[in-house]
RNA sequence: GCUCGAGUGGUGGAAUUGGUAGACACGUUGGACUUAAAAUCCAAUGGGUAGUAAUGCCCGUACGGGUUCAAGUCCCGUCUCGAGUACCA
């Protein structure tokens, strides 16, 4: 072969690869591992366009360099595959959600007749070393019933605060049994019953079970939910933004159900300490601090009459400076504590803050407003009676639901103050902060002051221990505690959905029952329509069998009435289920009888180099950080955390292409015409103007429109006339947007494969720029890697073949490569693939203009870019007479004597500004650098005249010279 | 508002610990080959300025200061853009 045919090589070495199945990874090796993870897609009909696989590539340019490197590489893919999309398409098309998502993932038509190429396929072109044995689906049975189990795992157990770690339910039977909640310190809702061993054991069997359920790590509970009625289900906090579902913009409201809870917030503390050791990019570690939001203070209680208003604050050695309290509308106390005088305007502001919806809560920060309850509180410490206001400024949703207002400490509670100054039940602020005005504005910078007006508090300030002195008094009286508050909720795990894995649970007296682990999976019935009941309950309530026989140990028909018969759970489990444990599955994929061995996970450990968005920083990643303790917990994982290093891959852009319209009077009649980019319209008579999107697949590689194609694709425009260039052409405008479909900007890497060759696809992605960044895709641009690739062809061939000569390669051919690898290696360490590309280019361009062709050089060159590029160099590989794969070859060690020279081109500075370069020896010293310098004749021309002030050598570096 | 990140040619982007700014590409221009085009190859390409030229000089890494023999890189301030977050008590 004389020319580089990208098409014969890929083809060739993908199917050698899928044969003899070169990168199947073994569990047990006496090299060192790596566990290269991308984060698995989730299949959709739309198919892989250039920005997907961004990371996949460089994640397998890692694995590839590490096996030549000589480690044993775990790299697998898979598909989270269970999810909205696919639900709503068959909502639409009446097709199974398991079908096209089998179609979306290995290939097919969908029920519209259009193609779909499939994930699987599209991927394969690509070149990607995945060890395809350890595919994993979540949607298959096989998968899910481990998903279930570990459900199963976290009902079965219950958060024990002194040990700080999940512990078996049966331990907290047995220590009820003996002691009953008597030093008992478990992550549960606040104000539990409390009760001895007498009375839990003469507990009916389930009232027991009630009680339990209080402490599981998996709940059921009647919560204020996020219910998206445009999408027919609940909604996590983290499936929100601004107010609407991620997923289809729909508005989200309140709502109180009865769901499956996960008690994530008595991990928080870990999930927030575990982030120190994680080598993640700062930014997305911040996001998950504000998200688990630590606040230290105390809580804080008010009497009222018969009744106790707590509240959180992280200042309680403010406490003299409480002026009033504010309760949040829905606090549920307001009603019981609001005075005849009051009720009214606090019935009516009741109502009015229900009417606003959380979005617009949100949005309007600004505008003050509250009602007085009439009611006065005691203060805790003084004795003196404090105003109690409800206010939507106090959040019902965070801490306690009610606040003390320290107006002189506190912005907001300053306003509130200001703005309500002078009426019934707002007294004057109360200052404790010495010598301090606060006329004007609360007084922020509150932390060195020292403090007045509070009693045993004067004159200390919380730098110097105000803090803990408040604590200790409160306590002494009964009235308050030392306590540690977080933002992160218990996470919602019931959906109303069809697609996801249903829960292996049915109910017994309206208790909730575990389905023992070895019946599992408790596979996805078969329902008529993919939409709720008419009585609202989820899809699976359309199920006919859909019951659960504690006999046989099976699914039945809801029509069987035995006793034995009981109704299953007709919700399933949230999207993030699936993608909370598969890291762990890839080590042992295969294994029938467990999620996977002790020793397949000891070997594998956890993933040392994760690539995936950072899109995924609330929600996926935190999730399975927690079930990732827990099974650490429970002593099916030696690791807490699952990830130890991340790389967040940016995304690639669109270049969208525009066509210009414009409305123009031609007689007095308003028509229509296209035209080109860069042409004058003068003589137009224009009425208006606007930018249509072409489709990308229409323009060339010099924005010229194919408008026959054009017109075919939009045939509303196929009388519109065009006006072009002189030349005939049409061009259209560039704008980077998002890629995406509706854009019609979208690249396909199936097209580039075409065209160009997985290679080139590969080395040009990385070439686009830092993998961390968001950059624009520009497929021009891509000429300059294929030039490089057939530059790098030609190396190993003249005009009649293959040619590598076995003579010995020039000293400048070996310092070429010995510097490149050091490069390529540090490069790939560093994850800074794009100079790679450059350095190999370099490389390249030496070496043809060195007219090397010696084995000496090529043989280790094609290792060196196998990682990037590997159908070439495993064909190259060959071409050098081996016999075996590239893959395992062992990359090249660099040697630092081929660098060494004996000159070094010196930059010779005066006054710090660069003049000239002058080659001197490098072995000489400074003093005779000096001299060396100082008798050059361009160096004396400088220096005419002048007198040196200073010289500076830096032997190796530069020379500069201070003159004046 | 707060937190984090980033501002370098026409474009994407290079520049180890402060030490020759603009590597490598794209694009553009000119040239070769060709009937022509594509492909390929060669050359030029930050801005300004002087010179027929070789070459020289000045300005340049968002802006204003500072530290230093030397700053894209370090420090202080300002602006712009991006991401996250938002009454969290």
């Amino acid at each position: 072969m004389l020319l580089y045919d990208h098409k014969e090589i890929e083809a060739k070495w993908q199917k050698h690869w899928a044969t003899n199945k070169t990168f199947k990874a073994t569990n047990n090796s006496d090299k060192p591992k790596f566990y290269a993870l991308d984060m698995f897609p989730y299949p959709s009909g739309a198919g892989l366009h250039v920005g997907h696989p961004l990371g996949y590539i460089a994640s397998d340019i890692v694995s590839r360099y590490k096996r030549h490197k000589g480690f044993n590489v775990l790299h697998p893919m898979g598909y989270d595959s269970f999810g909205l999309p696919a639900e709503q398409y068959a909502i639409q098309t009446g097709q199974h959600p398991a079908e096209t998502t089998k179609t979306n993932i290995e290939g097919g038509t969908d029920k519209s007749g259009n193609k779909i190429a499939g994930y699987r396929n599209q991927m394969d072109r690509i070149g990607f070393s995945f060890d395809w044995d350890r595919e994993v689906r979540t949607s298959s049975p096989d998968y899910y019933k481990y998903t279930q189990e570990i459900f199963i795992m976290l009902f079965d157990s219950w958060y024990d605060n002194d040990a700080d770690k999940a512990q078996p339910i049966s331990l907290l039977e047995s220590r009820f049994r003996e002691s009953g909640t008597n030093n008992i310190n478990a992550a549960t809702e606040e104000d539990l019953r409390q009760f001895t061993a007498a009375e839990w054991n003469a507990f009916t069997e389930k009232e027991q079970r009630e009680i339990l359920l209080d402490y599981r790590l998996t709940f059921l509970a009647d919560t204020e939910v996020n219910w998206c009625p445009g999408l027919g289900t609940v909604l996590a906090n983290d499936e929100i933004v601004n107010g609407v579902s991620e997923r289809g913009g729909h508005p989200v409201v309140r709502k109180k159900m009865r769901q499956w809870m996960m008690r994530i917030s008595a991990f928080a503390e870990r999930l927030l300490t575990g982030l120190e050791g994680l080598d993640w990019a700062e930014s997305i570690k911040e996001i998950q601090r504000n998200w688990i939001g630590k606040s230290v203070g105390a809580m804080v209680s008010f009497q009222l009459d018969d009744h106790k208003i707590d509240v959180f604050t992280t200042r309680p050695d403010t406490i003299y400076g409480v002026t009033f309290m504010t309760l949040a509308p829905e606090h549920e106390l307001v009603d019981q504590i609001t005075t005849a005088a009051q009720k009214d305007a606090v019935e009516a502001y009741k109502k009015a803050t229900a009417a606003r919806s959380e979005r617009e809560r949100m949005a309007d920060v600004k505008t003050i407003s509250g009602v007085f309850t009439g009611a006065y509180a005691t203060h805790p410490l003084s004795g003196e009676p404090v105003p109690v206001w409800i206010g939507d400024y106090v959040l019902a949703g965070y801490g306690t639901g009610a606040v003390m207002a320290v107006p002189c400490g506190d912005e907001r509670d300053y306003a509130f103050a200001n703005y309500f100054a002078g009426q019934e039940g707002m007294p004057a602020i109360k200052n404790i902060f010495d010598g301090v005005d606060i006329s004007e504005e609360a007084y922020g910078a509150k932390d060195k002051t020292p403090l007045c007006n509070s009693d045993f508090l004067n004159g200390m300030s919380y730098q110097t221990g105000a803090m803990a002195a408040a604590i200790e008094k409160l306590e002494e009286v009964g009235s308050g505690k030392g306590k540690t508050n977080y933002r992160l909720r218990d996470a919602v795990f019931s959906r109303q959905r069809y697609w996801g894995e249903p829960f292996p649970v049915y109910y017994k007296d309206g208790l909730p029952q575990m389905i023992d682990s070895k019946h599992l999976p408790i596979a996805l019935p078969e329902v008529d329509e993919y939409l709720p009941t008419e009585d609202g309950a989820p899809p699976l309530g359309r199920a006919t069998t859909w019951s659960w026989c504690t006999q046989e140990n099976k699914v039945v028909s809801n029509d069987d009435d035995r006793d034995c018969v009981y109704p299953l759970e007709l919700n399933t489990m949230p999207g993030w289920a699936g993608s909370s444990w598969y890291m762990f599955r890839y080590m042992d994929a295969n294994n029938e009888n467990e999620m996977f061995s002790a020793a397949a996970q000891e070997y594998w450990n956890n993933v040392d180099l994760y690539i995936g968005g950072s899109e995924h920083a609330t929600g996926h990643l935190l999730y399975s950080r927690f079930w990732v303790k827990l099974l650490h917990d429970l002593g099916k994982v030696t690791v807490e955390e699952p990830f130890q290093k991340m790389i967040n891959q940016g995304m690639i852009l669109g270049e969208s292409a525009f066509v210009k319209e414009l409305e123009i009077e031609v007689d007095g009649k308003i028509e229509k015409r296209f035209i080109s980019q860069g042409v004058k319209a003068k003589d137009l008579n224009i009425k208006s103007g606007r930018k249509l999107h072409a489709d990308v697949s229409l323009v060339n590689l010099q924005n010229e429109l194919d408008m026959e194609a054009f017109k075919a694709w939009r045939p509303d425009y196929a009388s519109t006339e065009f006006i072009t260039a002189e030349d005939g052409t049409f061009k259209v405008s560039r704008e980077v947007e998002k890629m995406s479909k509706s854009k019609y900007n979208v690249v396909s890497p199936d097209d580039i494969c075409d065209q160009y060759g997985a290679d080139t696809l590969r080395l040009y992605e990385m070439f686009l720029g830092p993998l961390e960044q968001a950059k624009p895709w520009n497929t021009a641009g891509i000429t300059g890697v294929y030039g490089f690739m057939k530059k790098l062809w030609k190396l190993y061939h003249n005009d009649a073949g293959f040619s590598v000569s076995d003579e010995k390669a020039s000293p400048d051919s070996m310092k070429t490569l010995h510097k490149t690898i050091k490069k390529v290696q540090d490069d790939i360490e560093n994850f800074s693939f794009n100079t790679s590309v450059s350095s190999f280019m370099i490389a390249v361009n030496e070496l043809t203009a060195q007219k090397c062709n010696s084995r000496e050089v090529l043989e280790p060159l094609a290792v060196l870019v196998s990682p990037y590029a590997p159908h070439i160099a495993e064909e190259l590989w060959s071409l050098l007479g081996h016999k075996e794969s590239i893959s395992e070859a062992p990359f090249p060690v660099f040697d630092e004597k081929h660098l060494v020279e004996s000159s070094k081109t010196y930059p010779i500075s005066f006054n710090g500004k660069m003049k000239f370069t002058l080659d001197l020896p490098v072995d000489v010293s400074k003093d005779e650098l000096e001299k060396m310098v100082l008798a050059n004749e361009k160096v004396q021309q400088q220096l005419e005249g002048k007198q040196i002030r200073k010289t500076i050598i830096v032997p190796g570096k530069i020379v500069n010279f201070v003159v004046g």
